[in-house]
DNA sequence: CATCAGGGCCCTG
DNA sequence: CAGGGCCCTGAT
């Protein structure tokens, strides 16, 4: 456990039009305990650079002028350079500087979309983790429930991942690839990782090399992304997808329908139980194109924010706990 | 009780 | 390119 005494505040202003809540909660994600979000006010740890932080988030301005007020919380006084880097951080990890204007335009009078744009106009796609982070997210939703995801998680963060204690929160937060690397994949095989114990230390081997360099990455093109990400033991199709959309912001990328989401976007493109992937992929390519996986998006919360109001039967049956 | 698939991916033939 | 195997769990 450590306490995180020093906090300073900053402000961001994201592109208008701007969607706090919509961007810094994704209600169809597993809950894990490295962040919180209530009463429009976000929390996550960070792990930067080597050092831990805590961060908090909340909205101070409008749709249309948008302000977020930023608290960076430390165990000890952060230099100007170092809040600034955060700073640039947290903006890409939340993707506050794109324009979307062009989605907008070309996928404003789509009548699937255009309700769901009206109530998330300004949402932003988001990966709150890096990218070393998502990848252990992405191996431990590979073949398993959601109810046993968590619990992988869980399990890692209790053994490698250090308590924060800041403005009133206690939350995990994610530890360095080392930790990993250097225990032994029976070690990891306690925490009931089954075979993904191998993929995980395989994982932070690349890092530890300096073999994958998140920054570097950024810079890439879509296909040269694709390929380097391909490479790394454990991810495949539907894991370099996510990875491309959430961690690197590319709203064009899919070529793949994985088995739930097929059973999703069955119902909310054709209200039907389950068409096929190709069906699907061609239907969200001819409605949208190069903006396709981020008009999913919008569908896909929209869908799990209207779950916490409403009833929607056959979406409880999907989610196997 | 035993069997089996799950919000994949690797490896082999 | 198809299909078996992989860890563990809970559903059947």
């Amino acid at each position: 456990m450590k306490e995180l005494n020093f906090s300073v505040d900053i402000k961001l202003h994201p592109t208008p039009p701007f969607n706090f809540r919509g961007t810094v909660h994704k209600p169809s994600h597993f809950p894990e305990s490295d962040l919180k979000y209530e009463e429009n006010t976000y929390w996550q740890t960070l792990h930067f650079k080597g050092e831990k932080y805590g961060i908090q988030m909340q909205e101070t301005g409008t749709a249309n002028e948008p302000e977020v007020n930023l608290v960076i919380f430390s165990d000890e006084k952060l230099t100007d350079n170092l809040i600034k880097e955060i700073s640039t951080e947290i903006k890409y990890r939340f993707d506050m500087n794109s324009d979307l204007a062009g989605f907008y335009e070309s996928c404003g009078s789509d009548e699937l979309l255009s309700p769901v744009l009206k109530k998330w106009k300004g949402m932003r796609v988001s990966s709150h983790v890096s990218l070393y982070e998502y990848l252990v997210v992405s191996t431990v939703l590979q073949n398993a429930t959601v109810k046993r995801s968590v619990q992988m998680l869980e399990n890692l963060f209790q053994k490698f991942g250090e308590s924060l204690r800041f403005n009133k929160q206690k939350l995990s937060s994610f530890w360095p690839a080392k930790s990993i690397d250097s225990s032994s994949e029976e070690e990891l095989r306690d925490l009931k990782l089954g075979y993904r114990a191998k993929t995980l230390k395989r994982q932070a081997a690349v890092f530890i090399d300096g073999k994958i360099k998140e920054k570097k990455l950024r810079e890439k093109v879509t296909e040269k992304l694709k390929d380097k990400l391909l490479s790394i033991y454990g991810i495949g199709p539907a894991s370099v997808q996510n990875i491309l959309f959430e961690v690197f912001k590319e709203y064009g990328f899919v070529n793949h329908i994985p088995p739930w989401e097929q059973k999703i976007y069955s119902r909310l493109l054709f209200n039907e139980e389950e068409k096929p992937p190709e069906v699907i992929l061609q239907e969200v390519d001819n409605r949208w194109g190069e903006w396709k996986s981020l008009a999913m998006h919008y569908l896909f919360e929209d869908l799990f924010w209207r779950k916490k109001q409403e009833d929607i039967p056959w979406l409880e049956e999907l989610i196997r706990l």
